[in-house]
DNA sequence: GCCGTTTTCGGCCCGACTGTTTTCAGTCG
């Protein structure tokens, strides 16, 4: 963990146990806040406290900043400590069952000596919860649910499973005649990882769009119905949270329903200062009440005095202040992807041939299509030898010439050695229009050699891209521990782009190393390494992720249209 | 605990739903 993300979470532990204090809900949102602020840092915050800056980092007054100095020069935090034997640690896994906030796990604790889980459980077993005033039969019930609930998930889900099964939902929606349909949340902000599906209709039907939604063929569970509001739980485990609002409010509902949270608070609060409300239901002037905005999305933006956000944008990471001057930047989006530069075929250890790869990028209007399937010394994944190799590009070339209609490039992932050496002899590398250099051995190198290895590799005249640069598996693996700043430096001193990895499970960049990526000036390709031609649709996913660290479309190397990637590739 | 083109003090987004209550607090997003 970096010094960022441990000082993140050292405050964000204060604010849970935190939260369990009366009184105190304005310094948990500090708390939280600065965490927020500090873990979407680009640099890191421990040159920003040598250097005495750590007042610029929004949300960091003199407390908090005396808090981050402590845990940055000793590892940990006597504040916290203090909290920490104050409440059992048990009660903040109390606080994970859905509908126990801080004030039910805090009178569960102090009436019933409720410490964690098993007490809960134990608790509500023995019916003794209901014996306290303002707890019922029901209660018990749905602390019993909740337990359960939280045993049997398995946190968030990828983005590339959850966005798949919203749009079937949506479709569902539209097939039955809403035509106001669309995911909201972070499954429309393309966060990494989604927790729940959301999705908005704006309808004056509303009774009849929640039959709808429940009678999805999926639907495993009613979780919660009222009248503008439906939970599900589908047969897959994921809940399913659907809005319905009339159509004059749709872009209003819709603005709220996208978030994030944080981005709303900050545009309510700029409303409150302009003399408007904002709610789910429109832009209200303060002083009559009169409704201004509401019907759009842009409307509700424009109302305000602002440029419309995309979604992947709205974390309050400046953006909000930016639309007020109408300054947001323009960010990649996917029809500005001109083509794929990291694919596999059957020669390695994809499925689909050649031909079927060229055809289904032809399908998706891509100018070009690089093959880079593995080199030899990655056995696993069929690496090809140089001969194999040599095959091979014989073969794409042949392709090529059959295929008007997409130009191939003839590349590699090429394996870099534990000394950032290449798996494949200079002149052949020489030969191929592109290579993809990876890491895919000896993840767990001291981090001084790991960013030697990765520079050198950045370094070689023949590498063009550094594909997963920090070979993270979300929820399985982090990346490997090295020197972002100095590999940076390197692929841009030596006009290497750093990959967005498209993978569900990679998204690597991930979005912040994206910001920080744009900020140094480096080039970003976003590739979808797929192994079959139906992968090949994960780009949106890369796509997404480089627009959330505000990658403009200028920065990415697959967003030259043909000429001049080849000018650039000299092929 | 933070913050200020009104403020160094007094604010800090807003509404739906639930369970347990006769009017609302807590939780959630």
């Amino acid at each position: 963990m970096g010094d960022n993300a441990r000082v993140a979470s050292v405050l964000e532990e204060v604010a849970d146990l935190l939260e369990l204090k009366e009184d105190s809900f304005f310094q948990v949102r500090a708390y939280r806040r600065a965490a927020r602020e500090i873990s979407a840092l680009t640099g890191d915050i421990r040159d920003l406290y040598v250097r005495g800056h750590l007042d610029q980092v929004p949300g960091v007054g003199k407390a908090i900043r005396d808090k981050v100095i402590e845990v940055l020069r000793t590892g940990e935090l006597q504040y916290l400590k203090d909290l920490q034997n104050e409440f059992p640690a048990g009660l903040l896994q109390v606080m994970q069952v859905p509908d126990i906030g801080p004030k039910t796990a805090g009178r569960l604790y102090k009436e019933l000596r409720v410490t964690n889980l098993q007490d809960l459980r134990a608790a509500a077993e023995q019916h003794r919860i209901r014996m306290l005033k303002g707890f019922g039969e029901r209660t018990e019930y749905n602390i019993l649910k909740g337990i359960r609930y939280l045993e049997s998930r398995q946190g968030r889900m990828l983005l590339g499973y959850a966005y798949p099964r919203g749009k079937a939902l949506e479709e569902h929606m539209r097939e039955r005649g809403f035509d106001l349909v669309s995911l909201g949340g972070s499954l429309r902000r393309m966060k990494e990882t989604i927790g729940d599906i959301d999705i908005l209709v704006g309808s004056s039907e509303a009774e009849r769009a929640m039959d709808t939604f429940v009678s999805y063929p999926l639907t495993a569970e009613v979780l919660l119905r009222g009248e503008t509001k439906t939970s599900i739980r589908s047969q897959d485990g994921v809940q399913v949270d659907m809005r319905v609002v009339a159509p004059s409010s749709f872009g209003a509902a819709l603005q709220y329903f996208t978030g994030s949270k944080e981005h709303n608070v900050k545009v309510r609060t700029l409303a409150n200062e302009l003399g408007y409300k904002v709610n789910e239901y429109g832009v209200f002037r303060s002083s009559d009440g009169e409704k201004v905005a509401g019907e759009t999305e842009e409307d509700v933006y424009d109302a305000l005095g602002m440029q419309w956000v995309p979604p992947e944008m709205r974390e309050d990471r400046g953006e909000v202040e930016l639309a007020r001057k109408g300054q947001v930047p323009r960010a990649v989006t996917l029809s500005d992807i001109c083509g794929d530069l990291h694919t596999h075929s059957e020669a390695s250890d994809g499925v689909d041939t050649v031909e079927a790869m060229a055809a289904a990028a032809e399908a998706l209007g891509y100018e070009y299509l690089a093959i880079t399937d593995h080199s030899r010394s990655l056995t696993v994944g069929n690496g090809l030898s140089a001969e194999r190799l040599l095959e091979s590009m014989e073969h794409v070339r042949r392709v090529n010439e059959d295929r008007p209609g997409i130009h191939l490039l003839i590349g590699t992932e090429v394996e870099i050695d534990e000394r950032g050496g290449l798996d494949y002899p200079p002149k052949l590398l020489e030969d191929l229009d592109i290579v993809v250099a990876a890491v895919h051995s000896r993840f767990k190198m001291a981090p001084e050699d790991m960013t030697e290895r990765l520079v050198t590799a950045v370094s070689n005249e023949n590498v063009n891209v550094l594909a997963h640069p920090t070979g993270r598996i979300i929820g399985e693996r982090e990346g490997y521990s090295f020197d972002m700043e100095r590999v940076m430096q390197a692929a841009k001193d030596n006009g290497v782009a750093m990959e967005v990895n498209a993978f569900p499970e990679r998204l690597d960049l991930s979005d912040l190393h994206c910001a920080m990526a744009r900020e140094r000036g480096v080039a970003i390709s976003i590739n979808s390494d797929a192994h079959n031609v139906r992968q090949l649709d994960h780009m949106r996913y890369g796509v997404a992720t480089a627009k959330r660290g505000w990658v403009p479309p200028e920065m990415v190397l697959n967003a030259l249209p043909w000429e001049a990637l080849r000018k650039h590739l000299d092929i």
